[in-house]
DNA sequence: TAGGATAGCTACCCGTGAGTATGGTCCACG
DNA sequence: CGTGGACCATACTCACGGGTAGCTATCCTA
């Protein structure tokens, strides 16, 4: 499973892996090779990813990823069985992070809405990734039965992580009460979403839209009696300073979508 | 273009549109003729929306939507151009219950939040219906440039007017200072997604899941010191009767997703 | 240097599904 | 009565794309 790092512009030389002059050892050039293989297999499914990510799972043939990688179809199945097992990878890949995101915060003595917190955040990187749309849109209808049953295991798994989270939070005060169903709904809801409208290009990262949501979700849209006074303002548009460490995205209205 | 009324099981009758009596003028027959043939092209156009909605766009060949409608693939060719159009007008129909939203919105006398609150409820009821899926997922990499644009332009003058209904929020104090962008992205984000996993044969409608998506929005997740008005039981998940309206469907949790 | 694994190509097969040519049936109208 | 148009079926074309057969070249190990 190809962790997501960032590597940038062009996927892999054309050349393959220039030669090293280190002492051979009688097993280094095969260990070599397996490394290569592998190498060579996330580059495939990486290519993958980014073609179904602009053009869709369905308008993607392996023709065109295997030109992205300049090379031929059966290229391409010599690292993978078939197309629907190049999806599932994507796939896996994305979701990968986010079963880290749900490890990480585990560890964290801190109150369930900061670790749900930190897991949006990570939850959005992923989906702003280049395997997010894969992640998200990944239907059970192109895919066999088994595969779809895997994947639907998976998004359970990622939506109970929420609900458990919500409901420790409602549990320890740090929450809100709420229906930990509906809301892990609207929150996997609003994040998965940014596969459908985010590139690359765009001027926010990942993480900082999932720090937007979060400042959204957490506040919402209810004028807010700032809390420790009562008072304060709330008529005023710009005062707002509810918590200092959201990027607030300078420039908020001007852009006009897209 | 079908505006989504709920009529029940059975799609359209077999029998087309049964004769009545009404007194013979030299024209009626063939007004009557025209108008069977919109309610068989809306009935094609239903069906292909259900069709998509359970097997998804490419996986739905014409062969199936008619076989459907118990009639062969040429029939289907003679109410429509093209299976491109028939995703198109079910993409229509889908958002114009979303459009008719702002229309009613802009004539109610009450605050912007109030007003986006009806938009929302509507929009979620339109997502849940079967033409939800193809509203949501109706890509531009599967249509022609020029209906993709038409599509694009639809959906943003609906983001365009969520963020101006938040502005308008933000400015007459009924909502929470926020980045009206990012707020609109999340608020549509978590109403789409409701088409991924909405069936229905649901316990919920759309309607309902809409309200308390409101709900969660409104509130936020973030403990929220109760306002005069709204003093009780803020521990209790099972209160929260901000509107008497929403039935809330009784078992919050036990149900284990889908 | 033979033999085998690795890696890639050219050239093909074939199922599927969008779209059509053609023709038949029924009904309205002159 | 017969002509034209609305409506629908049978039976086809054809391109596209997933997947494979089989050849070739290179490098490693024996």
């Amino acid at each position: 499973m190809p962790s997501n790092r960032p590597k940038a512009g062009s996927p892999q030389a054309p050349s393959p892996a220039a030669a090293r002059d280190d002492p051979p050892s009688p097993w280094r050039a095969s260990r070599e090779r397996l490394r290569d293989r592998e190498v060579k297999r996330e580059a495939v499914i990486r290519a993958a990813a980014r073609a179904f990510n602009r053009k869709g799972y369905h308008n993607t043939s392996l023709d065109d990823i295997a030109a992205a990688l300049e090379v031929t179809k059966p290229t391409v199945y010599y690292y993978v069985s078939n197309k629907e097992q190049l999806l599932f990878e994507c796939f896996v890949a994305g979701i990968e992070g986010i079963r880290a995101a749900f490890r990480d915060a585990r560890s964290l003595a801190v109150p369930a809405r900061e670790r749900l917190k930190a897991v949006l955040r990570q939850y959005g990187t992923a989906v702003a990734s280049e395997f997010g749309w894969c992640m998200v849109r990944a239907e059970d209808q192109d895919l066999s039965p088994d595969m779809s049953a895997h994947i639907k295991a998976m998004k359970s798994e990622i939506d109970q992580g929420i609900r458990r989270l919500l409901r420790e939070g409602i549990q320890d005060g740090s929450i809100h009460p709420c229906d930990p169903k509906i809301t892990a709904f609207a929150l996997a809801g609003a994040l998965n979403w940014i596969a459908h409208w985010y590139r690359e290009t765009q001027s926010m990262t990942g993480a900082e839209i999932a720090e937007a949501f979060i400042e959204v979700f957490e506040s919402g849209l209810k004028p807010r009696p700032e809390i420790s006074n009562e008072d304060p303002t709330c008529r005023n548009p710009k005062s707002s300073s509810s918590r200092p460490g959201a990027p607030r995205s300078g420039r908020s209205r001007a852009s006009s979508r897209r």
